[in-house]
RNA sequence: GCGGGCGUCGCCAAGUGGUUAAGGCAGCGGCUUGUGGCGCCGCUAUUCGGGGGUUCGAAUCCCCUCGCUCGCCCCA
């Protein structure tokens, strides 16, 4: 086999799907330019460093998944494992929150080297919104709105928003070094993973998926009781105020989120149609990420979508494309010139025309017209090329209307062919 | 990185050692030189992911390899 494939895990869009993928597209701009959201774009490859500090050396992220690679000056360069990181550095880099907060959305792909399975990919496509330079709580309640509501205006059922909070940097840190006391007191009882984690990311053991690890966490500290009151109140608000906006959620205190630079608020949305993968949109507060990247204080919050398993989450209706409302069907020289012609005009009415190239028979024509699912055939033939004539015929017509679905037309009246068409 | 399943035409798919590798969909052509949605007829894999081996003979057995897929870890 010496043809080309795609890598492993690069997955073409091809065009029966590509449709699906523009509606979801115009959907969310919808949703994020009524929220007045601005889109930013950043290159899809940044320094390694800016995601080893970003997201933090001990990430799966970081440490197993990276595209990374040295260029051509000895620079290493990565692939973006995901856009947060890309999104803060421009930030500072071009002080925009001089100009007060940032509200901004951002689409793309993303890179993580990992084995493919259902819902992922290494080449992986993202939308994501980060709201940057905003600390209050009612931000948080919106950033998740702007989400469900998206989520649910592209038909999603069956969603669950589960949501944690991590406290603040301080509580966090006093958590976690009881946390280690505790764990390690019972070292033997752990699964292996979580023994290799103790000291290096103890919280994320707290999402174990070993059973016997899980059991054994019944009794351990549990975050919640270490936040701080300030912090309690400020989840608790967040709470009522999903409440008020009537978007349920579920408090999963095991919630902790792979990236280091989470804090406050985390969340998913996850769907229990996506096999194992279920998160659909995952994100949370990142206070200490802009000044962490050399930029002022500036506490954010942010999620991203998959848009794979959102495509997977709509299923097959999302991705029927629209059929043509005229196929055009024509036959010799002179026809041919008028068919173009014709074919250009009505496209300037915003009309879908498809223009039959194969020059086979007016019975082969019709039948693809009627596989292209247009409504309307355009007929030109030598007869109507001579007299300068349209013929139109109504297709998909129940056939005891069958000597009514014809109508003719000079060319020069093209004005009440598209009314016809249009009605 | 570690487990399980699978690889026959663009898609689905029969075939499990014996001369020509079913069938369906899609495609192309015809029945029908200007009228579709139905029907009928014809054409479309020297070849079974690739390489090696066993055998008189392999898509079918063995070995290696590549790929896909599902799951674990983790995430979108």
């Amino acid at each position: 086999m010496t043809n080309f494939k795609n890598l492993r895990g690069m997955v073409d869009l091809l065009p029966a799907h590509s449709q699906g993928w523009q509606k979801v597209e115009s959907i969310a701009l919808k949703h994020f330019s009524r929220a007045g959201l601005n889109e930013i774009r950043t290159p899809i490859i940044e320094q390694t460093e800016l995601f080893s500090r970003g997201i933090g050396e001990n990430t799966d992220v970081v440490g197993k998944e990276m595209y990374s690679f040295d260029d051509r000056g000895g620079r290493s360069c990565t692939l973006r494992p995901e856009g947060t990181a890309s999104v803060a550095r421009s930030i500072v880099q071009h002080g925009l929150l001089n100009n007060g907060p940032q509200r901004l959305w951002y689409r793309g792909p993303m890179f993580r080297y990992e084995r493919p399975q259902a819902g992922r990919q290494r080449q992986f496509h993202q939308i994501g919104v980060e709201f940057v330079g905003l600390p209050s709580v009612m931000s948080d309640a919106e950033v998740i709105s702007i989400a469900w509501d998206f989520l649910k205006d592209v038909g999603l059922v069956d969603l669950t928003l589960e949501i944690n909070s991590l406290g603040s940097n301080e509580d966090r840190n006093v958590f976690k070094e009881e946390l280690k006391n505790w764990l390690n007191q019972r070292f033997d009882l752990l699964d292996e993973d979580s023994r290799k984690r103790i000291n290096v990311n103890p919280l994320r053991i707290l999402d174990t998926k070993n059973k016997s690890t899980k059991e054994l966490l019944f009794e351990a500290p549990s975050l919640k009781d270490f936040l701080s009151n300030k912090s309690k109140i400020r989840f608790d608000y967040l709470l009522d105020l999903l409440d008020k906006l009537k978007i349920p959620h579920k408090i999963n205190n095991n919630l902790v989120r792979g990236l280091d630079y989470y804090s406050h608020t985390a969340f998913e949305i996850t769907s229990e149609h996506l096999g194992s993968q279920a998160t659909v949109c995952g994100g949370g507060r990142y206070d200490g990420l802009i000044s962490e990247l050399g930029g002022p204080r500036a506490p954010s919050i942010g999620w991203a979508i998959g848009m794979e398993r959102l495509i997977i989450l709509a299923g097959e209706k999302i991705l029927q494309s629209k059929s043509p409302d005229v196929y055009v069907i024509h036959r010799g020289d002179k026809a041919e010139q008028l068919a173009l012609e014709i074919t250009c005009q009505l496209r300037s009415f915003n009309l879908k025309i498809e223009l039959d190239y194969s020059g086979s028979s007016f019975s082969k024509q019709f039948k693809r017209a009627d596989k292209s699912r247009a409504r309307w055939a355009l007929i030109i033939g030598e007869d109507e090329a001579s007299k300068g004539q349209l013929l139109i015929k109504k297709l998909r017509h129940k056939p005891k209307d069958v000597e009514s679905n014809e109508y003719t037309f000079l060319k020069e009246d093209l004005d009440q062919l598209i009314k016809k068409l249009i009605d």
